[in-house]
RNA sequence: GGCCAGGUAGCUCAGUCGGUAGAGCAGAGGACUGAAAAUCCUCGUGUCGGCAGUUCGAUUCUGUCCCUGGCCA
């Protein structure tokens, strides 16, 4: 498995690796699995996918619900049919939680609630989102102790989870405690110094912009795609809609587009830097890192 | 060369009627169990341009020098 922040190099380390090992990609990245976003999700090019096979990739339309428990879902049978045909898996991707959810599993919450949603969007509206937190307070103060006031996302889900079962997501929480282990995993955590860092991402948002980020935008809302989506407003997207909608100039929506770039590889950081059993390295040290891979596979030096 | 306006946190600036200073942005750290490229939390000491003077005490007043911008020669 090989995590980091977005830019340091996943995707070219991935398919070295791949080669090498006889793996299959899966891929486990919340962007890369929307079809049409090609550019600013920097997925990996047709050439790239011909020389190894690659999974959750495509699998979606940008206004289609996806998430961790689905993401969870197709990974896992992507994975059985790579040992179905006796290969390796390589799991590659900067989404957090869909690498804890492959790897650790998720506890068997409700799903999505529309009706529920609607209600509570009603309340909000009315009575703010301190209500909803209030609400949350009465009927599992475990969670609200640790879901922050202002998080209205994390405090949905914890009534929808209480709504949807009569137990309390924290209780849920407790029970399950990413205890699952589905598979033995070598995880690799790809590093590079912040400035080295900063300096790839700066320059792929410019390589973007020059490959056409704007039009493969123009051509999503043409398709009828909301500037709206939750997809539609991912980095890079979100400020190219800016910017085709002419509320930016192009050199506004590359800058800022660079800047939430540089923070969401920040936060992927904080993320993985939490997780003591990866093994950190600069992607340079390929050859290293072959090498764990093939020892943790019984594969011997070759 | 003369006059004017400035030189305060990485950047843009505010402020101290003399008791060594604070916002925005940038940046950093963190949380994260069906929206996760989302959502949310926390964090501001810097020769207040240099030197000298007045003062118990100067970033604040005075002088001088340096730098920047504007106007006039």
């Amino acid at each position: 498995m090989i995590v980091g922040p977005t830019g340091v190099g996943k995707t070219d380390m991935a398919l070295t690796l791949a080669e090498g090992l006889d793996a299959e990609i899966v891929s486990a990245d919340s962007m890369q699995v929307y079809r049409y976003m090609d550019i600013g999700t920097a997925k990996p090019t047709p050439a790239q996918r011909r020389r190894r096979p690659h999974h959750l990739l495509d699998v979606v339309d940008p206004d289609e619900s996806f998430h961790a428990a689905r993401f969870r879902e197709q990974a896992l049978e992507a994975m059985d049919g790579v040992r179905v045909r006796g290969r390796n898996v390589l799991v590659t991707g900067g989404t957090g939680l869909y690498v804890k959810a492959l790897t650790r599993g998720l506890f068997a919450g409700p799903a999505r609630d529309a009706a529920l949603r609607a209600d509570l969007e009603q309340t909000m509206a009315e009575h703010g989102l301190v209500h909803l937190f209030e609400r949350l307070r009465r009927v599992d103060p475990a969670a609200a102790d640790r879901i922050h006031c202002r998080d209205r996302i994390r405090i949905v889900r914890a009534l929808e989870v209480f709504h949807g079962t009569g137990k309390p997501l924290s209780q849920w929480q407790r029970a399950h405690g990413f205890g699952d282990r589905p598979f033995d995993v070598l995880g690799v955590g790809l590093e590079r110094p912040r400035p080295e860092l900063y300096e790839r991402i700066d320059r792929r948002c410019g390589r973007m912009m020059t490959a056409g980020l704007l039009d493969e935008v123009r051509d999503l809302l043409d398709r009828g795609y909301a500037p709206t989506l939750r997809s539609m407003q991912s980095v890079g997207y979100r400020q190219a809609v800016q910017c085709v909608a002419g509320r930016t100039s192009e050199a506004e929506a590359l800058s800022s587009m660079q800047q939430a770039t540089r923070r969401l590889a920040k936060r992927q950081l904080t993320w993985f830097r939490a997780d003591s059993s990866l093994h950190w390295m600069h992607p340079d040290r390929i050859d290293e890192i072959g090498g764990l891979c093939r020892r943790f596979l019984g594969l011997g030096r070759s």
